[in-house]
DNA sequence: CCGGATTGCCTAATGGCATTAGGCATGTAC
DNA sequence: GTACATGCCTAATGCCATTAGGCAATCCGG
């Protein structure tokens, strides 16, 4: 009886994980469940990864290098509101097309991990999307924690289904936040 | 050898079980360890509670009804922007004070038991908040959700510890982000 | 082609976990 | 003081993550 080898790769393991958070969620992808998928034993998935635990980083790691380039396509030759809207657009149809691998991107890394992470070019990003506002430190700052707050916010409830499916459509409410986000930028603060 | 029965009731079961999730975090919530908190061996459990499931159901529900029940105190008597800050800064001090049952807030709960629990009481209270606003629908409900996700957002990142511990802090952030957010919902939309 | 080194995947074992079944002893009511 | 109810127990089951050690499929220098 001659056996067939599946060739696996550390790679390979990582991203029919990343599928299989979006299918199944992220808090239940599990190494029994990826073998399976895998065609292979789960003792076997040990020799490409060290733990779930360092699974669920690379899914995490994955999950952030491609928000963060998809987010950078997104705002090249933006600015301004467009910009704004660009970058929240891209996390939102993320967090839509792959919930797992959204939710796996609040997954807690330890600080160098993070450190080393696509993490950091969101925060540029941002950073970047308000030079066209004008805004002074700390103002910037905090704007940068604002958008960050909205952005992930919005996203993890509507995913979460807090939105009630009622009028209106939580698509209007989208447009009508990012409307008056660009305004609150744009606006001196009144005395 | 005569044996000293523990008194447990499902409450205060319940009640051990949001007191580990603050200690260890919500997800590290477990029948065993929560039967050693108790004093108790682990399948003595289940004569109080059905399952991790309906465990983890209650703390949720739990947290919902405290979380609820400070927000209307400290809403009583305030309106505007002091209602505004009341309100999020209930949930923000909440979430510090108890991060796991902060954490549990979050469970995703089936929709029944959702819609019988405190749950509703806290979007009535945003609803309330607006009241001080001049706005008509649909703006109340896309107001209530920008509420809804900046506080949940701003909070969940916060305690993730998202926001780097550098200049400036994170509560002169706050006191920014609730006052752009009142002078956001007050001023019409520019045209 | 061929023999040996490499290594990908296997089986087997361990220990932890959630959950259930059934028993015994502790309290309660007559 | 006997009888019932019930709070907690021990024991067993089956799933899971993880590790150790073995075998066979592939690769590579001749």
């Amino acid at each position: 009886m001659t056996r067939v080898r599946a060739g696996l790769t550390t790679e390979r393991v990582v991203q029919a994980g990343a599928e299989l958070a979006d299918e199944l969620g992220f808090e239940r992808v599990t190494p029994t469940e990826l073998a399976r998928r895998c065609g292979v034993r789960t003792a076997s998935l040990y020799a490409h990864v060290k733990s779930l635990q360092d699974l669920k980083t690379r899914i995490a790691l994955l999950a952030l290098e491609e928000l963060a380039d998809a987010a950078a396509a997104a705002l090249a030759g933006r600015a301004g509101r467009d910009a704004l809207a660009a970058f929240a657009d891209v996390c939102r149809d993320y967090a839509r097309q792959h919930p797992g691998r959204y939710a796996a991107t609040q997954f807690r890394l330890d600080p160098d991990t993070a450190a080393d992470s696509a993490a950091v070019r969101h925060s540029l990003m941002l950073r970047a999307i308000l030079r066209g506002y004008d805004l002074a430190e700390p103002d910037r700052t905090h704007a940068v924690r604002l958008l960050g707050s909205v952005i992930h916010g919005y996203v993890s409830l509507e995913t979460a289904g807090s939105f009630s499916h009622s009028a209106p459509s939580t698509q209007d409410t989208w447009v009508w936040t990012l409307d008056r986000l660009d305004a609150l930028l744009r606006n001196r603060p009144a005395p």
